[in-house]
DNA sequence: GGGAATCGCGTTTTT
DNA sequence: CGCGATTCCC
C-alpha cells in the first residue's frame, strides 16, 4: 500500500555550535543521545522545555531527522506553543509544519486525514466536557432512567474514564444492575455521538488508537514516518495515551533485532517527565506509565536532570526533605549552585481573614521593594480558598489576578453562538440543537421538544429530521427554526469566516437578545471578540491564501511518505483528507478550534497583578515570590485525598511543585481557624510543615521564634495587623477562646482520666491523646460523666471523644 | 416562558 | 456561606 523513501541518515552537518552551548554534562547527554527509546527524568526548573526543543533541533541540523519525521507530544496548548515558538528561533524551518502538538490535537489531525476510515463525518465536531454532559443527559432521560440512582455526571465521568483506559462499553466490568445499565447508557450514549457525527475528548484518542491498532498498513505507516516521537510530561499520561504512544513506536524487539541502530527502521521515543510532579491521578494519570515504558521499551538510557536554574538553595532544601517522604518514586535530587538565599519563612494566623491581611503587607512590602506585583504568586489547595485573599486584595486596592474559571470558548453567550455555526454546518447535531431552539426564546416549550425527541427516538433520526412529526403550533414553531438555520445556511455560503459568523449573530437574534439584556454588554462585547477570534485564526492559520503543503525542500527526506498525505500544512487546522486532499470549511477548522483550545483561564490581563491560583494551575510556572496558603490538615493534604492509599503522597507531590514555583522567596502559612462552607473550621498545621528541613526555615510566630530585625519587623507588624482586625479575630492567640464561635458550650471543665485532676476545655484549645496525637477542640457539649468534646485530630480526623475516658492532657 | 424560591452541594483540571 | 441547578408559580 505504501512505498517509502528509505533515506538513511546522511553524515552529520556541521551543527550550530551556539545549539548545544550552555547545556550542562546531563542536558547535553539527553540532547544528543543515539537513536533509541529514552527517558529523561526532568526534575523541576531543569531546563525540561529546553531539552525537548534543543533536542529536535540537534536531530534536524545534524540531518538525522526531516521536520515531517518529528511528532511532539504535550498534554496543553500552551506547551505545545512554547516548544512551536522556541524551535522557530532554533531553525530555520517552519515548525507550524511539524507534528506537534497536544495529544488531542494530534488526534484531530489524525482523523481528519483518515476520517473515512475512522468511520467519521470529514467535518466532525467535538464536544467538550459540557456538551458530553448534555448528551449523556439526553441519553438518560431517552432511557426513562431514575436520574437519582443513575446520575448523569457519574455516568459521564464513567464514559470518559472508560475511554481513557481503552474500554468500550463490551470491555466495561458488568457484575450488579448498577454497572449494567452503566454499560448500557455508554452503548446508547456511543450510538448517539456517532448518529450525530461527533466525538467527545476521549473519542479522539481512543478512535485513532484503535484505527492505528486494526490496520496495519497505516501503523506500519505512521511507524515509519515517524522517526522521532518526543512527549512531554510524561509523568501525567493514562492508560491509553500510553497505549496510543505504543502504536506510534515500534516494538523494541524489533527495534533490537537490527543489527546497527543507525540503519535500523526502527523509531525512538523520548519521554520526559518527572514523577515527583505527577498531579492528576484523579484524572486517570498513571505514574507506573514511566516503569512500564522503561521496561516494556527496553530503555537503555535513563538521564536525570537534577541541576535546578531556578530556585535557591533554601527552597529546594525545602523541596527535597519534603519530597523524600514519599516512598514510591524514582529517586532525584535537585541542587542548585546559586547559594541557600533566604529563608523559606512560615507564618501562623490567628484566622484565614488573618492570613489573607498578612498576605496582603507582604505583598505590598514586597512590591515596594521593587517586586513586580507579577512576580507574587499566591497559591492554595482548592478555588474556595481564593475568596478571602480576593476581598483583602480588594479592600486595598491591590490589582490582582485570578486564574481559574470559565473560559472564553465556555461562556454561554459563546456557546450559543457556536452551536448556531455548528446547526449550519450539520443540522443534525442534536447537541446544538437543543442548545439553541429556544435560545432566544421563540415559543418553543419543554413539552414540545420532549414530543420532538420521542419522535426522533421513535423513527431513528435527528430533530432536525424530526420535525415534520409534530403539527400545530409548536410544530410550525419548530418548522420556522429550522428554515431559519436552512436560511443561514444559503445565506452564509460563500462569505467569509467573519462574515459567516458576523451574519448568524445577527440573524440568530442573539444580538437582540443581549441588547436587551440590562447586563448584556459584556456579553455583546465577548460575541465581538469570537469575531476577532476568528479573524486572528483565519490569519494565522493562512487559510485561503495559502493552506499547501510547504515547499517541498523544507520537509523532504527521511520519513516522506507516498500516500498523498502532505508532509506538512501551513494551516495546521485545516488538515486535508490523506487520499484527496480535500480540506474541510474554515467555520468547520474554527469550531474544532474551539473546542480543542478552550481559551484564556486568566481574568483580566494587562496590568501589574498579584497572581493568585490553585497549585495544580501553577504547575509549569514560576515566580520571585510564591506564597503557599492553607497548609493545614485537611485542607493541605485534602481530607478527600487521604482515602485512598496514593492520595497522600499526591498531596506531597503537590505541595512539592507548590514549592518549587519560588525563584527567590517562598512563603508559607496556615491558619488556626477558617470559614469553610458557612461554618468556621478549627485546623491542626499541616504534616507537610513537619516534613520540612528546620534550617531552611524561619517562623515569623512568637511560639517558635523571636522577631529580629529588617524583615521581621514587617511581619511582626503586619502580623499584629492581621490579627487586631475587628473583633472576629479577637485577641488572636489560640489560648482565647475566639468571640465568633458559637458552640454548644465554649468552655468545660470535668475530671481528667489522665491528669488527675480538673481539666479545663476551651473551643480552639489545643489538646494531646495518647493514641491520636495533637489536636484542636471544636465543639463541647454536655456536662459531668457524659461531657463529650468533638476534635479535630488533624491527620487522625475528626473524632467526638467522651471526656470521662479519653486521656487528653492541655498544651499550651 | 421566565423570574423567584428552594435544594443540594462543596478538591484538584486539560483536552 | 455562595453557587448552580431545579422546581415552582404566575
Amino acid at each position: 500500500m505504501h512505498e517509502f523513501d528509505s533515506v538513511a541518515p546522511s553524515a552529520p552537518h556541521a551543527t550550530d555550535p551556539r545549539l548545544l552551548a550552555n547545556l550542562n554534562p546531563e542536558q547535553l547527554a539527553a540532547v544528543t543521545l543515539p537513536p533509541g527509546h529514552a527517558l529523561i527524568l526532568a526534575g523541576a526548573g531543569s531546563g525540561k522545555t529546553r531539552v525537548l526543543t534543543t533536542r529536535i533541533a540537534w536531530l534536524i541540523q545534524t540531518g538525522q531527522l526531516s521536520p515531517g519525521g518529528v511528532m511532539a507530544v504535550t498534554f496543553t496548548n500552551k506547551a505545545a506553543k512554547e516548544m512551536i515558538a522556541r524551535l522557530g528561533t532554533m531553525l530555520p524551518v517552519n515548525p507550524r509544519g511539524m507534528w506537534i502538538g497536544t495529544f488531542h490535537g494530534l488526534c484531530n489531525r489524525f482523523l481528519r486525514a483518515h476520517w473515512k476510515l475512522a468511520a467519521l463525518p470529514q467535518s466532525f465536531q467535538i464536544l467538550d466536557t459540557q456538551d458530553s454532559l448534555s448528551a449523556v443527559k439526553r441519553v438518560v432521560k431517552g432511557m426513562q432512567l431514575d436520574e437519582e440512582r443513575f446520575v448523569p455526571k457519574q455516568i459521564s465521568w464513567f464514559i470518559a474514564a472508560s475511554k481513557d483506559e481503552g474500554r468500550r462499553p463490551r470491555d466495561v466490568a458488568v457484575h450488579d444492575e448498577q454497572s449494567r445499565v452503566m454499560q448500557q447508557v455508554y452503548q446508547a450514549y456511543e450510538d448517539q455521538c456517532q448518529r450525530e457525527g461527533v466525538v467527545d475528548f476521549a473519542e479522539l484518542m481512543l478512535r485513532t488508537y484503535e484505527l492505528l491498532r486494526d490496520n496495519d498498513p497505516l501503523r506500519e505507516h505512521y511507524r515509519r514516518r515517524f522517526r522521532h516521537i518526543l512527549v512531554d510530561e510524561f509523568q501525567d499520561t493514562n492508560r491509553l495515551q500510553y497505549l496510543w504512544l505504543k502504536m506510534f513506536a515500534t516494538p523494541p524487539d524489533r527495534a533490537a533485532s537490527s543489527s546497527s541502530p543507525g540503519d535500523s527502521d526502527a523509531n525512538s521515543v523520548f519521554a520526559v517527565g518527572d514523577d515527583d510532579q505527577s498531579i492528576y491521578a484523579f484524572r486517570g494519570a498513571q505514574v507506573g506509565n514511566m516503569a512500564d515504558f522503561e521496561r516494556e521499551f527496553k530503555v537503555r538510557e535513563v538521564i536525570k536532570l537534577e541541576r535546578n536554574y531556578r530556585s535557591f538553595g533554601n527552597i529546594l532544601d525545602a523541596a527535597n526533605h519534603l519530597i523524600s517522604h514519599n516512598e514510591h518514586r524514582l529517586g532525584k535530587n535537585l541542587r542548585t549552585e546559586a547559594g541557600p538565599g533566604e529563608p523559606v519563612r512560615v507564618n501562623e494566623a490567628p484566622s484565614d481573614f488573618a492570613e489573607a491581611q498578612w498576605l496582603l503587607d507582604e505583598a505590598r512590602f514586597l512590591h515596594r521593594e521593587g517586586s513586580p506585583r507579577s512576580e507574587i504568586a499566591v497559591l492554595y489547595r482548592s478555588n474556595a480558598q481564593s475568596r478571602v485573599i480576593e476581598s483583602a486584595l480588594f479592600n486595598a486596592g491591590i490589582p490582582y489576578r485570578v486564574y481559574g474559571g470559565l473560559r472564553f470558548f465556555e461562556r454561554a453567550e459563546i456557546k450559543h453562538a457556536l452551536a448556531y455555526l455548528r446547526l449550519t454546518e450539520n443540522p443534525n447535531d442534536d447537541t446544538s440543537y437543543l442548545r439553541v431552539v429556544n435560545f432566544p426564546a421563540r415559543g418553543i416549550g419543554a413539552r414540545t421538544l420532549e414530543q420532538l425527541q420521542d419522535a426522533a427516538r421513535a423513527s431513528g433520526r435527528s430533530l432536525h429530521q424530526s420535525v415534520g412529526a409534530l403539527g400545530g403550533k409548536a410544530g410550525a414553531n419548530l418548522g420556522a427554526f429550522n428554515a431559519m438555520i436552512e436560511s443561514m445556511r444559503e445565506a452564509t455560503h460563500g462569505l467569509t469566516l467573519r462574515e459567516i459568523i458576523e451574519h448568524v449573530i445577527a440573524t440568530s437574534g442573539l444580538a437582540d437578545f443581549y441588547k436587551a439584556e440590562r447586563e448584556g454588554a459584556e456579553r455583546l462585547e465577548n460575541l465581538d471578540e469570537l469575531v476577532n477570534a476568528a479573524e486572528a485564526f483565519v490569519t494565522q492559520e493562512g487559510f485561503g491564501k495559502d493552506a499547501v503543503a510547504l515547499p517541498v525542500d523544507e520537509t523532504a527526506g527521511p520519513g516522506t511518505i507516498a500516500d498523498g498525505l502532505p508532509q506538512a500544512v501551513a494551516a495546521v487546522d485545516f488538515t486535508p483528507d490523506a487520499e484527496t486532499g480535500e480540506i474541510m470549511s474554515p467555520l468547520a477548522a474554527f469550531l474544532t478550534h474551539a473546542a480543542l483550545e478552550a481559551g484564556d483561564n486568566q481574568a483580566q490581563a494587562g496590568q501589574d497583578a498579584v497572581q493568585l491560583m490553585t497549585v495544580h494551575a501553577a504547575k509549569g510556572l514560576e515566580f520571585d515570590n510564591v506564597f503557599i496558603t492553607g497548609l493545614e490538615e485537611g485542607l493541605f493534604p485534602n481530607e478527600r485525598a487521604l482515602a485512598d492509599a496514593d492520595g497522600l503522597e499526591e498531596e506531597r507531590r503537590l505541595m512539592y511543585v507548590a514549592i518549587t514555583r519560588a525563584r527567590k522567596r517562598l512563603c508559607l502559612s496556615f491558619s488556626q481557624t477558617r470559614m469553610l462552607h458557612g461554618q468556621t473550621r478549627y485546623n491542626v498545621k499541616s504534616r507537610f510543615l513537619e516534613e520540612l528541613p528546620e534550617a531552611a526555615l524561619k517562623w515569623l510566630t512568637p511560639k517558635n521564634q523571636g522577631f529580629g530585625s529588617g524583615f521581621a519587623r514587617e511581619y511582626q507588624q503586619a502580623w499584629q495587623r492581621g490579627s487586631g482586625l475587628g473583633s472576629m479575630v479577637g485577641a488572636g492567640r489560640v489560648e482565647s477562646p475566639p468571640a465568633w464561635a458559637t458552640p454548644k458550650t465554649r468552655e468545660l471543665t470535668v475530671e481528667s482520666p489522665a491528669a488527675s485532676g480538673a481539666l479545663t476545655l476551651r473551643v480552639g484549645k489545643s489538646v494531646f491523646h495518647t493514641k491520636f496525637g495533637e489536636g484542636v477542640v471544636v465543639t463541647l457539649e454536655g456536662s459531668g460523666a457524659d461531657a463529650r468534646a468533638q476534635i479535630n485530630f488533624g491527620r487522625h480526623g475528626m473524632k467526638w471523644l467522651a471526656l470521662a475516658i479519653a486521656k487528653l492532657t492541655p498544651i499550651d
